[in-house]
DNA sequence: ACCACAATTTTGTCTAGGTCAAATTAGGTA
DNA sequence: TACCTAATTTGACCTAGACAAAATTGTGGT
């Protein structure tokens, strides 16, 4: 699809020295794939907004900054959080860095336990050994239930809110999630199985690549005794519906992250409960602001992981024999 | 982003009766989620070659039909392939599947086990359970190594062939790939550790989702002692270069499958060894075309998972005291 | 027969500004 | 406070043309 290479560096405006940001020059289509905002969306920006206003190549085609992209990037955060483009475009950098720090924190401090910020630390250090040998630790401590509940889902929004602040690179935010994958997979094979009642098919919609909260999902689930089938991410409704129908599962369970759009989560969940059974039950959990919101009707909002374990319990209630 | 609901139903065409294929319709949004191929690439198409031809709505606006979404799946499967697709857009469906299965198929067969077939059979039937104890059985049975070069990977170039084909959903494709993760993440955690040098970065380029191949390595790695650090899939490059020097890895490995774009590795690998320290080798594995043209100078091709092992007591017979 | 270089075709991304539905906010009323 | 309607914001979609990069073909030399 994408002729050009990502990593072109172009003539720099002339009179301008090569100072570190200057050579660094991407086309739209490499904005894009970064950022996640459309061509359509970066042009007609650059139309209303005057920002961002990326210099031309001798072709007339737009190269952005270094610092245009960055100002984009935060501004996607922000909106993800539910800010409006036309209300913090015009800000600077430090302004938007400053509104994604006071929009969420303190609450998340409140019930973590005093080894978080340990972990935090190895993170932030890249101590990928000493994290996952501590995760192990804390897992055979306090149990699998515990881990996920006290450890994982805080420490998960921890990093969520250094990665809104722009202050956690990719790959320190890659090395987290594969430690704690291998972690939490690792704990999920190891316990006893007696699979029964209900099947749960566990997935994401397509666009949705985070899959630890359907780990952490998962965790909880076996833990109950459950049957758990996962798909991994990014699985397209339709192949829900059949593949629920093929495993016979009694529940799908779908997790969203902060940032995926709510209009395509209604859309998908709306055309989800149209195409299942009615006796399947459709849970659904993650941090999208969707959740809040009115869900499609006839699914249950899973909103705490502890909530999973009653849940189940229900479910049994009123269906098993 | 996308306003529009992925999954619209629009009117018919006026007359059509609510056949099973008329009221599935699919706007131009939904169409390059679902295929791949942009909304520049379908209109541009439509123009050229007056395929696809999609009806309009009230608006004007495309309305794709069941039909041709397969047919332009189809196309972009055979384009993976090194198909273009002046040559084939013009050919019914069914040739382009019998296009797909005469393009690779018997030089597979020569080396499988008996026991692929069974293996095989388990996927298309979906018996997730049998599959996931079978493989397990087989780890047992053979050891990581001969499971990984004898079981998966053969395994891989059939499902392979079949999604190339078409003949196998995307939740098949899902149910199978989980499985291997499961068994594979296990095989791995299981087996005794004395890391030492090299220590191995792997992960995938930006868009390439596809982390069997992955798995694989790190397995056949951990087996010959070396100390693996995972990244996951898509890590950008320059993440790449700041993860290998925080973790002070001796080699990056990076894996590709057959549908990414000779042209991107290419301009990525390039850069890639740009950035990296000198010292730091780069090892480059997976079913990409673009592996067996020239790579860029200064990494090392992996096309057999065998190679692994003699390359890693090359790389300490070099490096090693 | 094989390699290098030039001409040609193919292909997809980019440009421009305009239209319009859906989502959000604001204003007013019961 | 709850609810309805109007104004605003926003991004997806439209047309049609230009052009560079990749792939194919053609040519001459060894």
């Amino acid at each position: 699809m994408e002729q050009k290479s990502d990593f072109e560096v172009m003539q720099a405006p002339a009179g301008a020295l090569g100072s570190p940001s200057t050579d660094m020059a991407m086309a739209i289509g490499a904005v894009e794939r970064d950022t996640g905002l459309s061509k359509d969306t970066l042009r007609v920006w650059e139309r209303r907004y005057a920002f961002p206003r990326p210099v031309r190549d001798a072709f007339g085609e737009r190269l952005y900054s270094r610092e245009e992209v960055e100002k984009l990037h935060a501004i996607k955060r922000l909106m993800d959080c539910g800010f409006r483009p036309g209300k913090i475009i015009h800000h600077g950098i430090a302004e938007l860095k400053a509104l994604g720090q006071q929009s969420e924190s303190g609450a998340s401090r409140a019930c973590a336990l005093p080894e978080l910020d340990d972990f935090l630390k190895l993170v932030r250090t890249h101590r990928v050994e000493e994290l996952r040998r501590a995760l192990g630790q804390e897992v055979a401590k306090g149990g699998l239930g515990h881990f996920v509940t006290a450890v994982v889902r805080p420490l998960n929004v921890a990093v969520g809110e250094l990665w809104m602040q722009g202050s956690l690179e990719i790959f320190e935010e890659h090395l987290y999630t594969e430690s704690l994958q291998v972690v939490l997979r690792n704990a999920i094979a190891n316990v006893p199985r007696t699979p029964v009642a209900p099947r749960v098919m566990l997935t994401t919609l397509p666009h949705e690549q985070h899959g630890l909260g359907l780990l952490m999902a998962e965790a909880m689930l076996v833990l109950e005794g459950a049957h758990c089938v996962s798909l991994g991410v990014e699985t397209p409704v339709w192949d829900i519906v059949r593949a629920a129908v093929s495993q016979k599962v009694d529940i799908v369970a779908l997790s969203f992250s902060q940032a995926y759009p709510p209009a395509q989560a209604v859309d998908g969940l709306t055309e989800l409960r149209r195409h299942l059974a009615e006796g399947v039950d459709v849970w659904v959990g993650g941090g999208s602001e969707a959740l809040g919101r009115r869900l499609p009707g006839g699914m249950m909002a899973i909103n705490d992981l502890r909530t999973i374990a009653p849940a189940v319990a229900k479910w049994r209630l009123l269906h098993g024999a």
